[in-house]
DNA sequence: CAACAAACTTAGAATAATTCTAAAAAAGGC
DNA sequence: GCCTTTTTTAGAATTATTCTAAGTTTGTTG
């Protein structure tokens, strides 16, 4: 899958050449790498660049909502280029982890028991296991 | 709150010194403290003992499901004395974190947009904001 | 009980993901 | 082109956690 510049923009934030190879790489890879992979993936790349810029470039990206952190237990963190409100599942006999949506119609925040007056800035839902082979 | 001796057992783990303290630690302890919150509570008391001791401890009793480990971003493990399933707030505003609990009759898994036959070892869901003053 | 093996604890060293530092480079407005 | 701000960078620093290897405790068996 080629993912062309004009995809590339992220509202409010300045698209450096590292910004938009960081966020090419992340929509190209689409099993929620680490930033040290991506990093690896950019070595062998036109745009090299040095392993803090990654995690800079991840840094803004997310702040500005246009890709995801994902952390599973005190493993590196992933990233997920899937901004939409979604959860994860990360598959036990492979490490591998996937996108979880949820049934349509359904509200998350309804099913909570949460004090009246509850500002709720992130939800994140992750689930453990096996899938079927 | 006093924790009596004979609620701090474990099914199939050997109860030590060292683990009947670290739980009574966390169990008079609501606020989901760290390893090293827990060491340091414990330094001054009766039973002290290294930090990897904390550590061995508190990742057995994760394992035997008798508590609960929480992460947060990258921020240093938290440990959680309801083994039940439930949820967890992160309050920005002041950095605690509550339990969250699903309101009645309702089975998270329902509302999961998941394959057949997928096998689930754990959930977990984590919720950022402020709550109400 | 004494001997033994297995499980546990320990202090300190090692690890590794991430952040920090401070200097160079790039961007963009005027 | 000049100036200010932002970004990138290499390498050092940080720090939560794990590892190591030696001592201690526990439970078992003869
Ligand atoms: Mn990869
Ligand atoms: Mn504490
Ligand atoms: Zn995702
Ligand atoms: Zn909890």
């Amino acid at each position: 899958m080629k993912v062309y510049d004009h995809q590339l923009e992220v509202p409010g934030l300045r698209m450096t050449k590292q910004r938009k190879e960081v966020y090419r790489a992340l929509m190209e890879n689409a099993d929620h790498p680490t930033a040290s992979q991506l990093f690896d993936n950019l070595k062998n790349s036109q745009e090299s660049m040095s392993l803090a810029t990654v995690y800079n470039c991840l840094e803004a990206l997310v702040e500005h909502g246009a890709i995801k952190q994902v952390n599973v237990d005190r493993e590196p963190t992933r990233y997920c280029q899937n901004s939409a409100q979604h959860g994860h599942f990360h598959d036990q006999s492979t490490g591998t982890i996937h996108d979880i949506n949820f049934k349509s119609g359904i509200n998350l925040i309804d099913i909570l028991d949460l004090p009246e007056g509850t500002e709720i800035s992130s939800l994140e839902i992750t689930l453990k296991g096996t899938l079927p082979s």
